[in-house]
DNA sequence: GACATTCGCAACCAATCTGATTACAATTGG
DNA sequence: CCAATTGTAATCAGATTGGTTGCGAATGTC
């Protein structure tokens, strides 16, 4: 019997979970040691702080973030940035792979039924494979650069 | 103003429409000139005909199926199986991206908030054209091999 | 030691998405 | 004319998602 908290989705695209992952990583890499509350991020990322805790309890259990609680407690990398991939992220924050072949199984008395989802299976780990090795190629220091090429960030 | 109908989902991973849909394919072509009911196909997905049809809705659009309303009515493929790629199924069902970015927009007063989307997609484009060369790759035609090395199609 | 701040996590909620189903008009062959 | 079949809208139930509340645990400050 898993909890209602783990029972949570197997979508395994890339979604926003991915993209606000991403977010708040970059955010951390900019404040460098200071630490960030999830309220800080929150606001930058414009949603409620549990949803940033949440996300970075993944992070965290991935050794991406590392985390101190208490009053002046708050969130900072764990690696340095440059060593910390998109695939990193994508890996800490997947739940099931990128593909959801059939939801009800085929018939199974049809050989076409029977077999494609082995086949089909095969090129879709292929697929998801070409994928990943183009996040792997991202780091957050990468995306860092690409978007502090302006002003200050919030709060400074 | 959408209709309902239109206003369906945006998910765009490699979901189980892709999958169903890969498998209708491959019954056609293994039916050949002979033409295929919502029905019979139904049996062998294990869904409702409704569901296929819609499915075959956008195959159609996209020219890789044709239909025959009426009795005697059915589908068959619009053109030949090695001619058919799992990018082209992919195209003809997707619905919106493979990426959802942020559902809520990121506060557009921090500068992190304000560009990091963009940074995003241009990584999510290119990890998506990697997945989309690899589906290229594989055919309706491969796949009906791969699957067919055993026995009889169901119902024949 | 009391207290304020902050994380961790479970539980719940509302909105959305998905596939299944029903219903019915339109088309076509017999 | 009738039966079979596609095309499509409407509706439904279940799953998924992000948002929110609540509270216990940890930790710095006074």
């Amino acid at each position: 019997m898993v909890s209602i908290q783990e029972a949570r989705g197997q979508g395994g695209c890339i979604n926003s979970r991915h993209a606000i992952s991403v977010h708040i990583l970059v955010l951390l890499d900019v404040l460098g040691a200071e630490r960030a509350t999830s309220e800080w991020i929150a606001r930058s990322v414009n949603t409620n702080p549990v949803v940033i805790r949440r996300l970075i309890a993944a992070l965290r259990r991935a050794g991406l973030v590392e985390s101190l609680p208490g009053q002046r407690g708050g969130y900072r990398l764990a690696r340095a940035a440059v060593a910390i991939s998109l695939l990193d992220v994508y890996e800490a924050v997947k739940e099931g792979g990128l593909i959801q072949t059939h939801r009800s199984t085929p018939n199974a008395n049809c050989p076409v039924g029977a077999r494609i989802e082995e086949s089909l299976d095969l090129v879709y780990r292929k697929a998801e494979a070409a994928l990943e090795q183009e996040l792997a190629a991202h780091t957050i220091a990468d995306l860092k650069q690409s978007i502090m090429a302006g002003g200050p960030v919030c709060g400074s």
